[in-house]
DNA sequence: AGCACCACCTGTGGGC
DNA sequence: TGCCCACAGGTGGTGC
């Protein structure tokens, strides 16, 4: 579900609230949303502990704390909730409570299960057990430079794997890669050693860009995402591409859709080649 | 290297 | 109306 807009947004409306707080005991609904450590380390460890900051790398949300490193990632159908009276709306999908001290709460929900949640001790801990496979952050760890060079190393691939592999770049995902291509010009299933003369920079620029006005604009909500007070994004009205097969892109010719990368992928056949 | 496919889950929407 | 299948903002593993 969400990408990083999404997840910057929950970051930037929780860090706030959150700050300076301190856990109370954790309630586990589905014990296997906790990938690390084991649930009742989990529960014992956090217990106590301290908010410090919010931080984020692609889509994983990185919660310091004055000991350690609470991470979230909330895959396809995850959603944080902030309660400042510490209540769960009514909610057969709730998967864990993270309750404060002062009696307000933090609630993860999650219909398909997938999202998942890891406590660890220190910096290095989270690098090797969370963000080994994880590249740089698209928005905050990288430059044009940066960028260009990044994609010079991988010649053979086709920019919509490219774009969604984590380990190249984090934070793109299905929806924003689509909008992305299609403010590029480029075809999906074109290679990177294909690229003509300012592509790759017009390619920068665009994911700066649509990532930019995502986060702007709330966050899309396609289907499930939610922000941490349960309201609606705005972003999916402003798509261009993605969900719109058989509309009229604004050249006129009918959007299509594909498979590639695995993924359904939206484009224009005549604006992007 | 890079890619296609499956698995993990539950819900929804389109076709018949 | 109801059934069935395909598909869904993600990722990790396998095998070619």
């Amino acid at each position: 579900m969400p990408e990083l807009p999404e997840v910057e947004v929950i970051r930037r409306e929780l860090e706030p609230l959150l700050e300076a707080k301190v856990f109370a005991r954790p309630e586990l609904y589905m014990p296997s949303t906790i990938q690390y450590p084991d649930p009742k380390e989990f529960v014992s460890s956090l217990t106590g502990r301290t908010v410090k900051k919010i931080g984020r790398r692609g889509k994983y949300m990185l919660i310091y704390l004055d000991r350690g490193i609470l991470t979230v990632h909330l895959r396809m159908t995850g959603n944080l909730f902030y309660a400042g009276d510490g209540r769960a709306r009514e909610d057969r999908f709730l998967r864990l409570s993270l309750p404060f001290t002062d009696g307000s709460a933090l609630h993860f929900s999650d219909m398909r299960r997938f999202g998942r949640l890891w406590l660890t001790e220190n910096d290095f801990e989270l690098q090797e057990l969370v963000l080994k496979r994880v590249g740089p952050d698209i928005l905050n760890d990288l430059c044009r430079e940066e960028f260009l060079e990044l994609l010079g190393k991988r010649e053979r691939s086709r920019l919509k794997a490219l774009l969604l592999d984590q380990g190249f770049i984090a934070g793109m995902g299905n929806i924003y890669t689509d909008e992305c291509l299609f403010r590029s010009g480029i075809d999906p299933n074109r290679q990177v050693k294909d690229l003509k003369e300012g592509e790759a920079e017009k390619l920068y620029r665009s994911i700066r860009a649509v990532l930019a006005e995502g986060i702007e604009h709330g966050g899309t909500t396609f289907r499930d995402y939610r922000n941490s007070r349960g309201a609606l994004g705005d972003f999916q009205s402003r798509l261009a591409v993605y969900g719109r097969k058989d509309e009229k892109c604004r050249c006129g010719t009918p959007i299509e859709k594909i498979r590639a990368a695995g993924r359904g992928t939206y484009f224009c056949p005549r604006c992007q080649k």
